[in-house]
DNA sequence: GCATTAGCCTAATGATCGTAGCCTGACTAA
DNA sequence: TTAGTCAGGCTACGATCATTAGGCTAATGC
């Protein structure tokens, strides 16, 4: 009985690269062990059951995303920035569909570390928006109008939402077009 | 062996019933029958299985959201009719969590009957975005756009994605106007 | 070298969907 | 009235999951 020497990491990875090319319902217990040549309940040693190794995958989604953002963000202001950020979250989305659906899944009460995780994703867009000089509560309200927009087109490209054979790419500029034109300025409202 | 005279409109019944008490992935066949005072075997008379009666639940919910869209837009035209539908789609969501999320299933390919249910409620977007006065292609990025901004929002709020304690309706709100001042009118583009 | 532990295993439980095939109540038609 | 049909229920199975219990062994520490 040869030891394959798993720890989290492998299985977390593994997990992460089922749930990219096959979607993150595909991530069973099964499925991940199989791939690791090892038995479903081995997995049990280095991971918290399937609740547990979809957090970690959620989480390593979130740091990823939060990155990417910051990255894209960074040296812009905005319109300029809302655009490359945006970007960057479609491409994320496309590039690690898994991962992002993970992302998605609410944190359950109580678990701090993945809250935290999904604030630091936001905070990213709090700071683009910084430029439309915004007080407060209604920087907040932009945020989620952010958030819907970009997660709403995601979502629907990757549900096959978008049936139209209709340029996707023109469709999510508009998008960004329509959001960066109709925030409301600070001195509008 | 009581006969429970059962047929696929009680068996839907139950499930759309159960989809919005409890959440969708609760829709089990053995659920149903339970509900129903059954043996999950008897749902197959009258339901093609669980897809079956998913995408009959789906069909439910689209035609529904239809019937609701297309009344609150009724009679009105411009910012105010684009208020009123993304309300009347908002509280949908709201009313029937379990129907909304089954409707955003994407259809098999080459289901027409569940395509064009899906078209339909499009359609109603499509016919209040008129006023705007887009040309053919815009006229469909716009309705991406809209549908991405009310997705997003219903989707974020229905899986616990706005943590923060600020007014829900208020960010709805600033999302309507958001997207109706960003939607380009047609002199400037 | 021996004890301990970590890491794998098998076995078993209990949920799920789905299929096959039986049994019977209720309608239909002679 | 009676016989025949069949819709609509059932039990029994087979697969695939997650999860727990408990055992065996390779590697590590003393």
């Amino acid at each position: 009985m040869p030891r394959r020497g798993l720890d989290s990491r492998q299985v977390i990875d593994a997990a992460v690269s089922i749930a990219d090319r096959e979607g993150l319902e595909a991530v069973t217990l099964a499925r991940v062990a199989d791939s690791l040549g090892v038995r479903a309940p081995s997995l049990y040693h280095h991971v918290a059951g399937r609740d547990g190794l979809l957090r970690a995958v959620a989480l390593r989604g979130l740091g990823e995303l939060t990155a990417r953002l910051q990255a894209a963000a960074l040296g812009r202001a905005g319109p300029e920035a809302l655009a490359t950020t945006a970007n960057a979250y479609r491409e994320y989305a496309h590039a690690h569909p898994g991962l992002y659906a993970a992302t998605q899944r609410a944190a359950p009460p109580g678990d701090v570390e993945h809250e935290q995780a999904g604030l630091a994703a936001v905070r990213v867009l709090s700071a683009v928006l910084r430029a439309w000089h915004l007080e407060d509560e209604e920087l907040l309200h932009a945020v989620r109008v952010i958030r819907s927009g970009l997660h709403g087109f995601v979502s629907l490209e990757a549900n096959g939402g978008f049936a139209l054979p209709l340029d996707l790419d023109r469709s999510f500029e508009r998008l960004i077009e329509t959001l960066a034109a109709g925030l409301p300025p600070a001195e509008k409202r």
